[in-house]
RNA sequence: GGCCAGGUAGCUCAGUUGGUAGAGCAGCGGACUGAAAAUCCGCGUGUCGGUGGUUCGAUUCCGCCCCUGGCCA
């Protein structure tokens, strides 16, 4: 009998944390927590990550382990989380693993091919050239070395094409090639899959809305320009792209009204909320629950009685 | 009160020399393998402010009315 693992997964600002931390007090759970953001020191009020006082009580694994200036990679969440539930199995307790960052619950559950870690410095390359000859050049280019890359990518998509040339230069077989030898390799874990749904759709921008406006009554826009004093973190630096950091970013270097670089960062937090539940959706196996039932914390502890 | 400029999609606007209209943004749906809070793809019927008139036909031309902004009183 593989031991358990609970998921839980939701769009933004629906609860998780919350949620996980009444869960922590009632069974024996240590939290891992699944979020692209979180990851990075200093990046607190932006990402609604958890303080220490909630931390003193529930500790999260996966928060600030990378500084903003660094890269971080589905691959490496993989190995990570792996590491971590093997640990809280060996304890005798139960992984649970909470967040919005779809994609690292999706490599986490179907494995993640083989593949050479990002270049930098090939990248540079790869984009000075694109900046000669076009994105589209390059995706012609990709045809010929690994078509059925060239056929799922789009021509306009820079980020995918740029990842799939990078493989090829660095190991000298085509991404699809890699893919196909590492494909699904199963988790050890009879996983339960928990996931948090706003009931209408009004509600969850509200919320949203709600919720940046109560960041930036706590500091986020100090805490981004503290940041950005680092002269070595740049705009491009994955951290710097996130939901809200970008926005409040742009404001401190390009000046333009505060409003309205509040405003796009709630634009942009909805739509991020968007991706996340399209790929929430086409999850297998996940126990619905609404995120303002009144009952909610009842009825998943119930659930989880019911499957642990 | 007078003059001028406007009133077209949720917002900002374009347009129709008269044949009932389309962009950007927003929104919605989708894709997704080391940047994923990323990167992309798809989706456009709305009393064209109201009402009379001219016309085969008016959102378009004309009259009146309403609303908004500016200038003059």
């Amino acid at each position: 009998m593989l031991p358990p693992a609970i998921l839980l997964m939701g769009p933004t600002a629906t609860g998780k944390t919350a949620l996980a931390v009444e869960l922590v007090k009632r069974f024996p759970c240590d939290i891992i927590s699944v979020d692209s953001a979180m990851i990075y020191r200093g990046m607190d009020i932006g990402t609604a990550k958890p303080g220490p006082d909630v931390l003193e009580v529930a500790p999260h694994r996966l928060i600030d382990i990378c500084d903003p200036v660094e890269n971080y990679s589905a691959g490496e969440f993989r190995r990570d989380a792996l590491k971590h539930m093997q640990e809280i199995t060996a304890a005798g307790r139960i992984p649970l693993l909470a967040g919005g960052t779809m994609l690292y619950f999706h490599v986490l559950q179907r494995g993640i091919a083989d593949l050479p870690p990002a270049d930098l410095q090939r990248r540079r390359e790869l984009d000075a050239r694109a900046a000669r000859v076009g994105w589209g050049a390059l995706h012609r280019e990709l045809a010929k070395v690994d078509p059925d890359a060239a056929a799922r990518i789009h021509p306009n998509d820079p980020q995918r094409i740029q990842r799939a040339l990078e493989v090829y230069d660095i190991s000298g077989k085509s991404l699809s090639e890699l893919q196909r030898v590492g494909a699904v390799e199963k988790i050890p874990y009879r996983l339960i899959k928990l996931g948090l749904s706003p009931p209408d759709r009004k509600l969850l921008h509200d919320r949203i809305a709600a919720r940046f406006h109560a960041m930036m009554d706590a500091g986020f826009l100090e805490e981004v320009r503290h940041l950005s004093r680092n002269p070595a973190l740049t705009p491009q630096h994955p951290s710097m792209r996130s939901v809200g950091y970008r926005q409040l970013l742009e404001f401190l270097d390009h000046g333009g009204s505060l409003d309205a670089a509040v405003e796009r960062g709630i634009v942009a937090t909805r739509q991020f909320a968007k991706r996340q539940l399209t790929r929430l959706r086409a999850e297998a196996d996940v126990l619905w629950h609404d995120s303002d039932a009144p009952a909610l914390l009842d009825q998943v502890v119930r659930v989880l009685a019911e499957r642990l």
